[in-house]
DNA sequence: CGAATGATCGGCT
DNA sequence: GCCGATCATTCGA
């Protein structure tokens, strides 16, 4: 088998988030947690662009505890707990100093799905296995303990790889993020991608 | 220190 | 379609 490499810092800072965004579809999320390997295809992303962005954490540069892992060079893992119970995963891009990061939303399940199954509790594949931000992680054993890991680092148990997967331009559906109403304007932005047709993305708004 | 608030999910009606 | 779970984080007193 072919063996491919962990995409490196020049992806994560080369471009817009709004364009890594849409270039990480494709691409393959891997795990490696207590030395089980799993992996899926990433079908959905949504952008976060600090400072004008009001959906962003870091919305006018905020920096606290929590968001000061955003403002890291791009290649880290920002990842946080959302509603009390769902880890959401978001790759940090941009140079240092600037908190630009893109939410994983979805994925399809592509290597190791047997662990994943027994990580969410399921018999049997289904979408609702990878499907959305909370599940998707809890499928490839994601969680906060990762927080600001550098997924460019040959150790590093979270990474993307680049298995040149080909999505075409005309797969890929432009809409507004999900969840973030209270964002006004900036909750009309079409800052989400996903790829058309394919059963992995999570549900509409 | 107390209270409010989610970048969600899954179960129930 | 609606609603409650559940807790880290943030902000104000």
């Amino acid at each position: 088998m072919k063996k491919h490499k962990r995409l490196e810092r020049s992806f994560y800072i080369r471009e817009d988030v709004l364009t890594i965004s849409r270039q990480l579809l494709g691409k393959v999320l891997v795990s490696n947690i207590d030395g089980q390997r799993s992996a899926g295809i990433i079908v959905e992303t949504e952008a976060y662009r600090a400072p004008d962005d009001k959906a962003c954490h870091a919305h006018l540069n905020r920096f606290t505890k929590r968001t000061s892992t955003m403002f890291m060079t791009g290649g880290h893992a920002y990842i946080y707990l959302c509603y009390g119970i769902h880890h959401l995963f978001n790759v940090v891009t941009a140079p240092e100093g600037i908190a630009h990061v893109v939410l994983i939303r979805a994925v399809e399940p592509k290597e190791n799905i047997k662990l994943m199954l027994k990580r969410r509790g399921l018999g049997q594949v289904k979408p609702q296995l990878t499907a959305g931000p909370g599940v998707m992680s809890r499928a490839l054993g994601i969680s906060k303990s990762f927080n600001g890991i550098d997924m460019t680092k040959e150790d590093a148990p979270i990474w993307i790889e680049d298995q040149q997967i080909d999505i075409n331009e005309n797969a890929i559906i432009r809409s507004p993020r999900v969840g973030i109403d209270y964002a006004e304007e900036c909750a009309l932005w079409d800052w989400r991608f996903r790829i058309k047709n394919n059963p992995y993305t999570s549900r509409a708004k």
